[in-house]
DNA sequence: TTGAATTAGTTGCATAACTAACTATATGTC
DNA sequence: GACATATAGTTAGTTATGCAACTAATTCAA
């Protein structure tokens, strides 16, 4: 086998998740330390519930890039910590609305200020250009195995 | 809270390892297809040792940039597949060696080749230039945030 | 209108992650 | 030499992921 192969491989360390994992920890860890007991998978649902409120499981898997059980269980622990409530649809019964407590409310500006915060830690001494950049590779790179 | 703080937040869904999903994903069901019955993450151990047999786990957690928990789990699932062999330090007795056997050597290539593969796949349409220059944004990230 | 195919969501099982608390060995200092 | 500290690794509990098999509701077509 050629070293050349392992030149390659090196780069999975850093598309594979490195960076993404690092970004992820801090901001757990920004959150514990101001006392809010969620995790960034269950933030990342209430994340796009705030953009949009009362969307399906289905759209969630969709916005999130999620598949349907990891939804399921996310909305079942945000169920639990009574943030979210399932509601049937009422045109199709199959479907469940996710809809936002007032809890919830109460910790969007919080959690989305910390999220800004991390993020600006991460992104210090990135240009915008190459932020731009980079979001269009990953894109291309999603798109590829999609 | 700003319209602003949303637009910062997209960078999440990209940055935070929707591609490095789609790539670990991938690889997987190729192993998968080609009959060969180890994880990523155990595929990522053996990588590593394949670079240089022997290390230790705290030198596999560094390579990895997993925590000793993970890496206990991750050794203790490829011993229980024969793959290595976790060999006490005679200088000191706290360390475990880890060593590939005969069987890990045998996956070396194949499992090499279909990573290139996936690889290249996913990065259809890159640029040498657009893959350096994400590698440098990665990888300042994550020097920001270590 | 009945029966097949599709869609939304759930459940079970295995693997993996993080945190915190733990054991055992080694080191360093008084 | 003995005790404090640091280091290597393990264990336990909770959360999350992937996959496959499942239920229930809906749609489509003969």
């Amino acid at each position: 086998m050629s070293d050349n192969q392992f030149k390659r491989g090196e780069l999975y360390s850093f598309i594979t998740g490195v960076a993404s994992t690092a970004i992820a920890r801090r901001l757990q860890k920004n959150f514990k330390q101001h006392g809010i007991d969620i995790t960034i998978e269950q933030w990342s649902v209430l994340y796009h519930l705030w953009k949009q409120d009362g969307l399906s499981q289905q759209e969630l898997c969709n916005a999130t890039f999620k598949d349907k059980p990891s939804i399921t269980r996310l909305v079942d622990n945000l169920e639990k910590l009574k943030l979210v409530k399932r509601v049937a649809s009422v045109e199709d019964r199959r479907i469940n609305m996710i809809y936002l407590s007032g809890a919830a409310a109460t910790l969007r500006d919080q959690t989305m200020e910390m999220a800004n915060q991390t993020l600006n830690e991460a992104l210090g001494g990135v240009s915008t250009e190459e932020i731009e950049m980079c979001k269009s590779v990953l894109q291309r790179v999603y798109d590829n195995l999609k």
